[in-house]
DNA sequence: CCGGTTGACTATAACGATAAAGGCTATAAG
DNA sequence: CTTATAGCCTTTATCGTTATAGTCAACCGG
């Protein structure tokens, strides 16, 4: 119909003939061309899906995520695309949203591997990207290289004569467990930045000749303050081998700690030190200022969304943004020499 | 085809069939029905928009509009629907995600009066319901009394004697401006819950006796506490008709305000009363906790998505929310009466 | 043995849009 | 005067699904 030139492609026919069309379609009820006929003819729906197992509204309430979802927002706003978050889905084997949403790709980020959500939103067919994920072959992913991030902060932390560690891991399987985990569960780590990170801890933990075993590894349930807090409580309150460094996997969780070493009386980096990750807008303004990596998350949200709409060729090749060590002031000598 | 019933009814067909149907549509490289199709025979896109003139980012950085995000989430979460955030519209002259994005229905959420966005979402023909918004015509519309909740909390701290008031208010004019307020900008008031909280403490004022008139009314751009806080130090710098009482709209801001007293040297309640609205959870918890008025920002968020996947019916009568006056320790009686 | 009922599957016809090709007129070129 | 070109508008075909109506065999009671 000469209907959808008018008013798709104003140029194509002369501005009297348009004028009319799109007169007599408003007095006849009509209000431009449907979605659905669109969708069904071009395969254009106007909008990005994005996954992640968490809830909704923890995208939002977690600095480093909100960074994400930012970027991702400021390509959706100058394309005009609409971002359709997917809730986390609990029972897989009934349809789910993945199956039945209307968009024109999806960004995953952070679901954790082999998870089958990941096989229904391949099967889809649609454009994909992945961000903070395991490298799925055919797939464009986006992230950074966690595992030299986290060598450069540990190293650092090291360098200084620290002897007793004690890492705050994100999740490592998605099953909802917080606390000190075992070597046979670090081993299924589903969870690909924290095992990433963790192999970064233990290359700089052996280049200091620290036995990577001997370092408990306490993880944190979706990156939670609270629980990192709690946690951190536990193992400062003892008396002997108590660790003099917390090397802990996100901003938010290095936070916890804070809160936790200060309520126990403890002097932040004197009594111990403490590093984070992500380098979020809170960790420059704490006392003490928190010692990060500081890593591109709202770039990353940005560079997927700009694959999805098209700004950037789709590339099955990974993606990698840089990342910088920020020294700041909550990582210092240790003050007592416990022995090797 | 009984291709489609072996996807969307197992119980329609035996087992064997759809087993032969599922196997041979699986090597076909057939994976499910899609939605372009379903959609243009049923209308249904599987996911609801959410339209919202801020950033998409601050709807979740906002502890209130977050509450309400996290109250559409869990209906989105139950029904597997998808939540489509649009973004905000800079150019309503050209075509915008509202006119091309597959949904199944709009949430409306606290958009200004006359905005031209409005009509476009309304042209789209589909279910739609507004939140904290002037009523339309036709449309649902969830929210809560604000000018009764406003008069309450306005009551209540005039009834200890304060005369020297001054009022943080929520945008008036979709402008970005902030600062002090003439009454000409307040009666081309465009917010609709500005406008009512407003009328909400000039009920309480002329209760107690004090011209409405007198008391300064500071807009603060998109409920920012910081840029509270500046307005906040501005007028409690001046020595004399400094006010006794703040009457914040929203708990952000009055965190805002809080902070600007602390860091002047001033003791809330005891040199300065202030109240906030919402009675988001870091209400309870500051020093002084805050005395508000608690809405059910979730609540308003699952009611809005229960009418639009069909929870609840479609009713264009306001759908009214109640709220509740929480007394805390942010509110006490001016320690010097300055005179009537 | 027959009409009626049930159950299991199949055929048809739309939903609303746009890409692509086709027609028609007016002007330009030969 | 004929043919080519361009501009503008119209026709046709098709995207993939599901509601509806229809077919067909088997079964059942009379």
């Amino acid at each position: 119909m000469t209907v959808s030139n008018a008013f798709n492609r104003p140029e194509e026919l002369s501005a009297n003939l348009r004028q009319r069309i799109l007169a007599s379609a408003a007095d006849a009820g009509y209000h431009g061309p449907r979605p659905s006929g669109r969708m069904l003819r071009t395969g254009f729906a106007g909008a990005i899906a994005l996954s992640n197992p968490d809830p909704i509204p923890h995208l939002f309430e977690d600095s480093n995520a909100s960074a994400f979802m930012a970027g991702i927002s400021e390509v959706c706003e100058k394309h005009q695309y609409g971002l359709t978050v997917l809730p986390p889905v609990r029972d897989i084997t009934r349809a789910t949203a993945i199956d039945k949403v209307a968009v024109d790709g999806f960004i995953l980020y952070a679901i954790p591997d082999h998870s089958s959500i990941i096989k229904r939103i391949l099967g889809r067919q649609l454009p994909t990207v992945t961000v903070d994920m395991s490298k799925l072959p055919e797939v464009a992913a986006v992230g950074i290289d966690d595992r030299d991030a986290s060598r450069k902060i540990a190293g650092h932390v090291l360098e200084l004569g620290h002897r007793q560690i004690a890492i705050l891991s994100l999740e490592i399987l998605p099953d909802g467990f917080s606390g000190l985990v075992n070597g046979d569960r670090v081993q299924r780590c589903r969870g690909s930045v924290a095992r990433q990170r963790l192999l970064g801890y233990t290359d700089a933990l052996k280049d200091a000749g620290i036995d990577p075993g001997s370092v408990p590894v306490y993880e944190i349930r979706i990156n939670d303050d609270a629980e990192a807090s709690y946690w951190t409580k536990q193992f400062l309150k003892r008396k002997r081998g108590r660790p003099t460094a917390i090397f802990s996997m996100s901003d938010r969780m290095a936070f916890g700690a804070l809160r936790a070493a200060t309520q126990l009386g403890l002097k932040v980096p004197r009594d111990v030190s403490i590093i984070g990750f992500d380098d979020i807008p809170q960790a420059a303004g704490s006392t003490p200022a928190l010692t990060t990596i500081r890593q591109p998350s709202q770039a990353k949200g940005q560079m997927a969304a700009a694959i999805m709409v098209g700004d950037l060729p789709y590339t099955t090749e990974f993606q990698e943004l840089s990342t910088e060590l920020i020294v700041r002031e909550s990582v210092a000598g240790p003050r007592i020499a416990k022995g090797s």
